[in-house]
DNA sequence: CCATAACCGAGACGGTACGTCGCGTCTTGAT
DNA sequence: ATCAAGACGCGACGTACCGTCTCGGTTATGG
């Protein structure tokens, strides 16, 4: 698998490269992202980055990888403020740390290819995730929240609201809404959700308007 | 502004455009499309389209609106059933009637242009969120949400759990997961959610792990 | 055939292309010619040239048949200085305006494709030839030389001499080896023809090394 | 000048080289020729060819005189014939035993170094010429050509004819054509040479088209 | 009634990036 | 010192779209 003999590859390239498809990438955009433009950025050639990087789509995946770290969330003993930081924290990183209007296109064009998408999956979303997966599953254990809580469910709205919130371009999950956010998950919308479940399990024919209205 | 004298356009152009745009898209992608390969398939020339688009996105943007419908959530009495089936409509209108892969960069492309967001927010977004809002409205109406409830926080949270599910290739959202997310909402995950308020304004130094077992 | 609608071509591009053409074999060889160098330097680019000649070798050939002019060799009513001037004026043509060195690698390439070759040859090697021959057929209608002579030939062996100088790089056909060349034609180089043909229809047993000379 | 230690040269190398080269050459032209292509099929590496042969031209030259060997015209004691043989063998080396269309780019590119042309034609042209010179000389020397003929000019006739037949691709000389070839050299074209020499050196006014023909 | 004006088809124009390939050089580790 | 292996900077290749433009011809309405 590793290669035995031959010139061994300059470890200052790959960096360079990395680097300077992050700094592309925040001018120009995905789609004005040449790889032209990264080998001069990087002082190299097409050539070199082709042998590291011989989809462009792996590329930009790595690069964007090296500049996303997402801190693990703190325990405060504070449920509330755990998951409100956990949160924040993840906006933070898709927000400011990546460069804007990337990881959509990126995402659309590795659907094609399964393993491609599971690189970016494991490379970019997993690690991203982890540090509120903690979090939640902290509180669990400490019993604040239900023992059948799915963790993962948990997190998927945590992310997927941050997610569309920087793709959609609203405005960026400022504290007041990540606190509305966690405090809608925590407590639920029903007024009685047993009633409403109970009102599910009817035949239709049953149902009146006025009945959902607790006499 | 609109041209008084001159040759009419031929409206079935326009009509052939976008559908070849549609095809195109579910066939080659979003990045894989090429005006020119639109202007054949719909027999006709990149000029003319140029007439009535002259900015690409905008044609992807009809092309897509002209797909995407989103019908009204049928009204059961039933808060619960109507939820969910909000859910599955606004996942079968995104996966089912929408190009796999389109909307991501091509929203990420409009992000620059504050028109042309605003075009695609009002053209393909707002439609397709309207029949859940509209479903989540009448549940606070019935009173079976708490009058607090924010409808459009709630319509976040479904259409963008819809939308990474769908983006980043899990499972498409089949009825057993709209269910566990429905009822994740309405319920919330707190064992006892004013608690956790309560301790969230305590000082940091007052919080114990065993504090937040309740006695 | 001919293009009904469309932009007509600039007709600038075609001449500037050709001369630039024509420099730069001139100064970095067949080899050394790139088609990015020629738009460079005609003020155009790639695809305009490919527009007008799809296949490189084309261009060359008409860049060379551009500025390969072969004068017509004027009737002096002097067989022998015709016929040297037809080879000098030939020699002239070929060493002094065409670039050295590009004829032969671009007849090389060409040999392969049927449809090049027979370009090739109408566009460059017939026009330089036509003048020679035509003094070659004068000079047979003027009875001095034999009727049956086959002027393609003669000027076959006046073009490939000329031609192999130029190749091999021996020292470019002078006034002088001009006059040797026509003179041996002329006389040719057999003490007496006749008996050596005589020779040649003998049984080799009856050809001795004393025979052939005569008694 | 010579290497005292080190590992001593595999000798397999340099045969296996030049016979890759030359099936590649026979494949692929010589602008399709890649030394790295040479390498692999030859099993071996650019480096170890590189060592050989610095330049790549040295290789080529080294490979066709690998397989160019024109054997000696044998002496019939027919003028008529050896001559003609000489031309047929000629050209059957050029034709048949090197690869088409590569000595016509090889010689263009080595134009430019003279040490490079020099071994050019010392190693490939030289030897095929040599065969029919010394056929020529023989002749000279039988008494059936005339004592001042210049055998290197008979000999350059010879070769330019076969090389621009080859190389212009009209028939590759055939036996007939041979002996046209040859009949012209030594029999000449003129009806009387002397008449044409002496009018030659009229002064051009006593020229008059009638005179030329001998009353 | 016919001129104006916008339409339509066709296609050339200058750009720009793509992914591939070969060059000639250099750097390893091992024989 | 040679060998196999392979990275390196360089630069040209041919392909494909982009967005713009220039045509000749067509089709409506408004002076």
């Amino acid at each position: 698998m590793s290669p035995t003999g031959g010139r061994p590859r300059d470890p200052a390239i790959g960096a360079a490269v990395l680097a300077a498809t992050i700094e592309l990438l925040r001018e120009d955009g995905y789609t004005g992202f040449a790889l032209e433009k990264a080998a001069v950025r990087a002082g190299t050639t097409k050539a070199a980055i082709r042998r590291r990087w011989p989809v462009r789509q792996r590329l930009v995946i790595d690069a964007l990888a090296s500049v996303l770290v997402t801190p693990p969330t703190p325990d405060t003993h504070c449920t509330r403020c755990d998951l409100q930081q956990s949160v924040e924290l993840l906006a933070e990183a898709l927000d400011t740390r990546l460069p804007q209007g990337v990881l959509a296109p990126l995402v659309a064009e590795c659907a094609a290819d399964p393993e491609l998408h599971r690189h970016l999956l494991t490379a970019l979303v997993e690690p991203s995730r982890s540090a509120a997966e903690v979090a939640v599953r902290r509180a669990v254990d400490r019993g604040d929240l239900r023992p059948d809580t799915d963790p993962g469910l948990v997190v998927d709205l945590f992310a997927s609201v941050v997610y569309q919130r920087a793709l959609l371009g609203t405005a960026p999950l400022d504290r007041a809404a990540a606190r509305r956010l966690t405090d809608l998950l925590l407590r639920g919308v029903a007024v009685d959700f047993d009633r409403l479940v109970e009102i599910s399990r009817l035949p239709a024919a049953h149902r009146h308007p006025q009945s959902t209205t607790r006499s």
